[in-house]
RNA sequence: GGGCGUGUAGCAUAGCCUGGAUAAUGCACCGGCCUCCUAAGCCGGGGACCGCGGGUUCGAAUCCUGCCGCGCCCGCCA
């Protein structure tokens, strides 16, 4: 439940009164004291039903009572009734456009800066020579939204890309390099067939066991650090790599060169951990391998779950890897908190492995380490897209699909648009669409990829909040005027009447009013589809302001300004809200 | 077997942590609206025993519990 902060704290110390005199401790009624269920029935509601017991009277009466204590004193703020056992307040126009006034004033939109605080945020994480597929979207396009929501709240923001490019799979794939020879390889790589790379060199090893050797020697020879070799590695490593930032750029995503923490950057860490580990007395031994008891998880026969720190041959794991960073981040680079992109399959390995960070002691209770998971990606037979099997789905290909998609709509929507301009809305447009149609869920939950949906530019789209956007834009280049000026020009409207204000508009107001205790939840929480769901109903409610008051045709001067200042605050809100998700808003469309 | 998660109109989702009023939104469906600031839109309408059964409560989609369906995890892979 989301509190218009502002409100409430203006109403505290009103019901505070209210209540004392009644005997009736803050403890009590504070926390009851939230956003009305039912939007028509005001901005706040007090539901009275469990002071009944305390006050021996009906839930009615009680609410009755109170809402004629408070009276008075919010005569300036709100309206105030009661109904079967609620108190309810809704804001008066006049607080609302108080309201609206510092939006407009403020460049944050009334968006406070939090305590800064430095936070990593794993995400993306592509594996070199595989195709990037739905699951990899998801983590990109979440995670760089919550690190432009974190930078925008005023926090010191580390990205990190762990890019998969260590490991046993690099044997085969630089035999299969060396058959193809450098040049084809590096073509195949470069145009983004990285999928059938990968597939040849995993059925070669499979079924030729010559191959399958020399994959494996090749593995020592890597991890031994033979020169030749990893040259071989570093030609699959940077032609995926530029295949991953054409993505990326299509995209729209903030990640670039800089942010990639390969696998491989670790590895002189890892023989740290184990020594660390000792040092603190969690490490034990077992059939041969280091291996940490985080306890509270058993394996299929009830024995306790190990986690394995270095296998028995000497090599490393995942966990591994994963306290490293744990170290690195905590020593080398001083942060309070880090956040991890990645699917909610690995929900238990996260636990276990912060479990044993703080028991080692690599990290401290000061330090928030959260797994920001999201559910599989499903097929349409509620099955999980897996990019091994099947057709699978390239993500430069949907992308593609998407520009497409919103070229032909534009062309059969505004015909006018052309050239750059079209190119540049299309792309705006279908990126968009594809962007929105996966942060406006509840992140956790699976999802089913629906080609049609991600495609889509009707409904709660990005598309929809872009035209909202655009419509606005359009009523400004007609009107003309400064829109500098409104802030001052709404503030001397203040004063006037109030009376002839539309429903249309106050619903409107309430809305823009709401963004930025919205805002402050949804990144909370780090659940972008929570800011969605509200641009949505903003862009919701100015169509209905759109198609029922007029604006520059509205005779009133003082009632046009006024309804430019709200378009000019619903302008800003959607803008910045797109831009959290790294959406551009077009002009025109 | 143990653990985690999930089930809301035909479909897709929000609400669940922190219990409150007539369960919200989009698609699809039905009926209206472009000589008028962009119809990617607006206005109106139908459609849900919130998986099923117990319990707690003045009050349960929300909390507890038992079933049922589905998914995932339990690798010396990452």
């Amino acid at each position: 439940m989301v509190r218009i902060k502002e409100l409430i704290n203006q109403l505290k110390p009103i019901f505070s009164n209210a209540m004392n005199s009644l005997d009736v401790p803050e403890s009590i009624w504070l926390p009851l004291l939230g956003k009305a269920t039912v939007e028509d029935h005001g901005d706040v509601a007090l539901p009275c039903h469990s002071l009944a017991g305390i006050l021996k009277k009906a839930p009615q009466e009680i609410a009755k009572q109170i809402s004629e204590l408070v009276a008075s004193d919010l005569q300036s703020i709100a309206i105030v009734s009661s109904m079967s056992g609620f108190v309810n307040i809704t804001a008066k126009p006049e607080w609302l456009s108080n309201r609206i006034c510092i939006l407009l004033a403020d460049p944050r939109l009334g968006v406070s800066v939090d305590q800064k605080k430095t936070f990593v945020v794993d995400y993306s994480a592509p594996n070199v020579a595989k195709e990037m597929h739905v699951g990899h979207l998801r983590s990109t396009v979440i995670g760089d939204t919550i690190v432009r929501m974190l930078e925008f709240k005023g926090h010191n923001v580390i990205r990190e890309n762990h890019v998969g490019d260590w490991g046993t799979p690099f044997g085969m794939l630089i035999e299969h390099l060396l058959d193809l020879g450098e040049d084809r390889a590096a073509d195949e790589l470069g145009v983004g067939d990285l999928d059938s790379f990968y597939k040849q060199a995993r059925s070669k090893f499979v079924s030729d066991e010559e191959f399958a050797n020399r994959s494996r020697s090749r593995v020592v020879l890597l991890q031994g650090g033979d020169a030749e070799t990893l040259r071989l590695w570093r030609i699959l490593v940077n032609e995926s790599m530029r295949y991953f930032n054409e993505v990326y750029s299509m995209l729209g995503v903030m990640l670039t060169d800089d942010d990639i923490r390969g696998e491989s950057s670790y590895q002189e860490l890892l023989p740290e951990v184990v020594d660390r580990l000792r040092e603190s007395g969690d490490l034990e031994q077992s059939d041969g391998a280091d291996v940490v008891f985080p306890g509270g998880w058993v394996n299929r026969e009830g024995e306790p779950l190990p986690m394995i720190i270095r296998k028995a041959d000497g090599g490393y794991n995942y966990s591994t890897s994963d306290l490293a960073c744990i170290i690195d981040r905590v020593e080398r680079l001083g942060c309070d908190g880090f956040l991890y992109v990645v699917g909610t399959p690995q929900k238990q390995h996260f636990e276990m492995v912060f479990q044993v960070a703080k028991k080692a002691g690599f990290m401290s209770h000061n330090h928030q380490a959260v797994h920001v998971n999201f559910g599989s990606v499903l097929d349409t037979d509620g099955k999980v897209l897996k990019s091994r099997e099947g057709e699978v789905i390239k993500l430069h290909d949907l992308l593609e699909e998407a520009i497409w998609r919103a070229e032909q709509s534009i062309d059969d929507k505004n015909p006018d648009l052309l050239g750059k301009e079209r190119e540049e809305v299309a792309r705006a447009v279908g990126i968009g669409a594809v962007k929105y149609a996966d942060l406006s869920t509840e992140r956790t939950k699976d999802y089913v990829f629906d080609w049609e949906k991600m495609l889509s530019f009707e409904g709660n789209t990005a598309p929809y909040l872009q035209y909202a956007y655009a419509r606005i834009s359009s009523i400004f280049r007609k009107w003309g005027g400064d829109r500098q000026s409104l802030t001052t020009s709404f503030e001397s409207l203040m004063d006037s009447e109030f009376s002839n204000l539309r429903d249309e508009e106050i619903l409107l107001s309430r809305r823009l009013v709401e963004f930025p205790s919205i805002l402050d939840d949804s990144v909370s929480t780090f659940s972008p589809h929570k800011l969605c769901k509200h641009l949505h109903s903003i862009a919701s409610s100015f169509a209905s302001f759109y198609e029922n008051c007029g604006i520059l045709k509205e005779d009133i001067e003082a009632v046009s300004q006024r309804r430019l200042a709200l378009c000019e605050v619903t302008s800003r809100e959607l803008k910045l809200g797109l831009e959290m998700m790294g959406i551009n808003v077009p002009e025109r469309m």
